[in-house]
DNA sequence: CCTCGGTTGTGAAATTTTTCACAAGTGTTA
DNA sequence: TAACACTTGTGAAAAATTTCACAACCGAGG
């Protein structure tokens, strides 16, 4: 359970989770089939779920709601998590408004802002707190991760708040680049996305 | 110019160049001060600029202006793509409304949706058309890049439109799971990446 | 001019990750 | 039962990537 996997398999299975999840608990997929869903060589996936330490169970295909069950019960995926959002502006705000509904995997419990008035106005079922009781809160909440949407120079004092509350993982989306030895950060930027996918194209001809 | 460079080189340079576009051009960086900057080893920034060709400047330190130069030519970064986004909900709108500004490299240049009545409701600087209209606007306008932000059963149709348009490369939020062997696509998956993060965290206990 | 603390660029080593190849198992059809 | 077309799991080979170590270089301060 604890052998440290591959970041790249964890990943992948991730992914795999993801299809899996979308689909019939009885649907029986070979590696190859799946393989073609998510873009994977099947051989590939074969050796992420041997590595991950799947048991032998047939050697004729896997039962989707088999193969959901071993990821789930490996990453712990099983009781939903407590999440909080950081910065209640557009992004923020959207988290909020739609949650993600990973069969409840994930539960927004908690909204901050440092500005009192968006708080007051803004109508919401989750609640919201300034954010000075932020580490206070989480605490209290027993929220384990933190989604940032605040603004790059705000970025760093949210992580440290975070942390101080105890929270387990930071998912970033602010400008600023966050990273932290004891929990785990993971740092998306759209821009930065649009500019790895133009790097990643081979023979780019700029228009006019 | 033409030798692949590993993918996660990429990505790193994309995170370098990152920071260098914050950073006033005449400032001094060494590999070390450089990688606390952005959570990479010294030793893998320097190896990294090696494989993508660094012509020897100076061993004194990098120059920003000079390093981002450097960066922007590998890729191509200087000229500005014009991007489209399919989709025109939450999340599709809020880059039409907010568009990157990441030193006008991306100008989004039109949106699309299959609900006309949307279409003309909604107030924009940037034109918006209907669906079906894709392929042809793409052409006409010489799209590089498309953004997809419609549900998961329009995902596919929407790509090919793109495709048949001559688009370059897809950023795919959708839940879909996208690939091409023609054209470069990235998907990104808010909840997957929540459910990544709770992967990697080393020893979570669950609240109660 | 010489030394010292700091720097880069890069072959080579070490490590990680992917790919391959195949023995062995399954289920269906006859 | 036998043959067949499929499948998995995995050790070993191959490939990709990261880390290391160090020669060569820079600039400042005597």
């Amino acid at each position: 359970m604890s052998i440290q996997l591959p970041v790249q398999t964890v990943s992948r299975l991730c992914l795999i989770y993801r299809v899996l999840l979308g689909m019939d608990r009885e649907t029986v997929l070979s590696s190859s089939k799946l393989g073609k869903l998510v873009n994977i060589p099947a051989h590939t996936i074969r050796k992420d779920l041997s590595v991950a330490g799947k048991v032998k169970s047939s050697n004729a295909g896997y039962k989707a709601g088999e193969l959901l069950d071993f990821i789930k019960g490996l990453f712990r995926f099983d009781s939903p998590l407590r999440v909080c959002v950081a910065g209640i502006g557009l992004l923020g705000s959207s988290f909020i408004k739609n949650p993600v509904q990973e069969g409840g995997q994930f539960i927004i419990v908690a909204g901050f802002d440092t500005n009192i008035n968006k708080i007051e106005v803004m109508k919401s079922d989750v609640p919201l707190f300034p954010a000075y009781e932020m580490a206070d809160k989480i605490r209290e909440m027993r929220i384990d991760l933190g989604i940032i949407a605040v603004p790059a120079q705000a970025a760093e004092i949210t992580k440290e708040r975070m942390k101080e509350g105890g929270i387990k993982g930071i998912l970033n989306f602010s400008p600023a680049i966050l990273g932290d030895k004891d929990i785990a950060v993971r740092n998306v930027h759209f821009a930065e996305e649009l500019r790895f996918l133009t790097a990643m194209i081979p023979d780019l001809e700029k228009g006019v």
